[in-house]
DNA sequence: AGTGCGACCCGAACGC
DNA sequence: TGCGTTCGGGTCGCAC
């Protein structure tokens, strides 16, 4: 099983998507495979994966078990007994569950191995991902939880909240919404479909934002991390091999990847450029 | 404090 | 063909 595999073939390429949603969608794969098995080895490849002392982690894990799999914003959150192993898939991190008997991939960094002889094993070709365990007390001491702030799907996410956040702020609304303690989840994907669905400009300074504007914003990104939330079960359901992508995914990003295509809602265009040293695609006739 | 940018990684795509 | 170069993702840390 591949739990990562919320791909999307635009112009016969595969575009990844490690955002929210797909944590999500790992979250509650998982939870359907590894809660409640004793775990038995543990086998860190790679150090730098692990924030602190990888030996110590590997000591809390042996014996013990996931009790639950909570998330915070784009962290993935392992309830021990104790303990709590945060896990973030930055970029390209992916989790597999395959027999401890099968060769391990020289991109499987952390190998979890269970009682009935299954592994956990967490897969990252950028090695960007982090994992770093917490005791549960200090949870939401925990700085990279703390700091998170509201989520899409949070009813408290309102407009309000958005303009007292973006008030005098000079940076480009785009570099504004990836800020996850601003809004918890956007990645680089969602954030430029998220603001030619709201018909914003990604330029624009987030303090000249109206409050009708942040509204906008908001009902988008709800609608864009719930359809790809649908969109990652199904996806994760009926994934068969690499090619396992169907014909409604071919229609979901908008301007992602789009640039010199025309946009679906005027034809012309549709624009490139860098913002924050991130690609940024945008209709500059559609988006004011 | 707010903002911007390089570093971290490495496979894929691109240029010659 | 094959080589070297550029790009892209999220986040942190540093410089201004």
């Amino acid at each position: 099983m591949q739990t990562k595999i919320f791909h999307v073939k635009i112009n016969m390429k595969v575009i990844k998507m490690p955002e929210i949603a797909e944590v999500e969608t790992v979250r509650n794969t998982l939870k359907k495979r590894i809660l409640n098995k004793k775990i038995k080895e543990v086998k860190i490849l790679y150090n730098k994966i692990i924030e602190g002392d990888s030996k110590e982690l590997a000591h809390v894990l042996v014996n013990n078990e996931f009790k639950d799999i909570l998330r915070v914003g784009k962290w993935l959150i392992f309830e021990l007994d104790k303990y709590y192993l945060l896990s973030h898939l930055r970029m390209e991190g992916k989790y597999f569950i395959k027999n401890h008997e099968e060769e391990i991939n020289k991109h499987e960094h952390v190998i979890i191995t269970f009682a009935d002889n299954t592994d956990l094993r967490y897969h990252d070709t950028r090695k960007f991902g982090r994992m770093k365990l917490v005791k549960k007390e200090d949870l939401w001491n925990t700085e990279e939880i703390k700091k998170q702030g509201k989520e899409p799907m949070d009813s408290s996410l309102t407009s309000k909240y958005l303009l007292d956040k973006f008030y005098h702020k000079t940076m480009p609304i785009k570099t504004a919404l990836l800020d996850q303690e601003i809004i918890s989840g956007l990645g680089n994907i969602y954030a430029n479909e998220v603001l030619y669905a709201a018909k914003i400009l990604p330029t624009r300074e987030a303090g000249s934002l109206k409050e009708e504007e942040c509204q906008a914003l908001i009902n988008q990104a709800k609608i864009i991390i719930e359809k790809a939330i649908e969109m990652g079960g199904t996806t994760i359901k009926s994934y068969t091999s690499s090619l396992g992508v169907t014909g409604k995914y071919q229609d979901f990003l908008k301007v992602h990847k789009r640039d010199g295509m025309p946009c679906y809602t005027c034809q012309k265009p549709i624009k490139k450029i860098k913002i924050g040293g991130r690609s940024t695609y945008y209709c500059e006739y559609c988006q004011k």
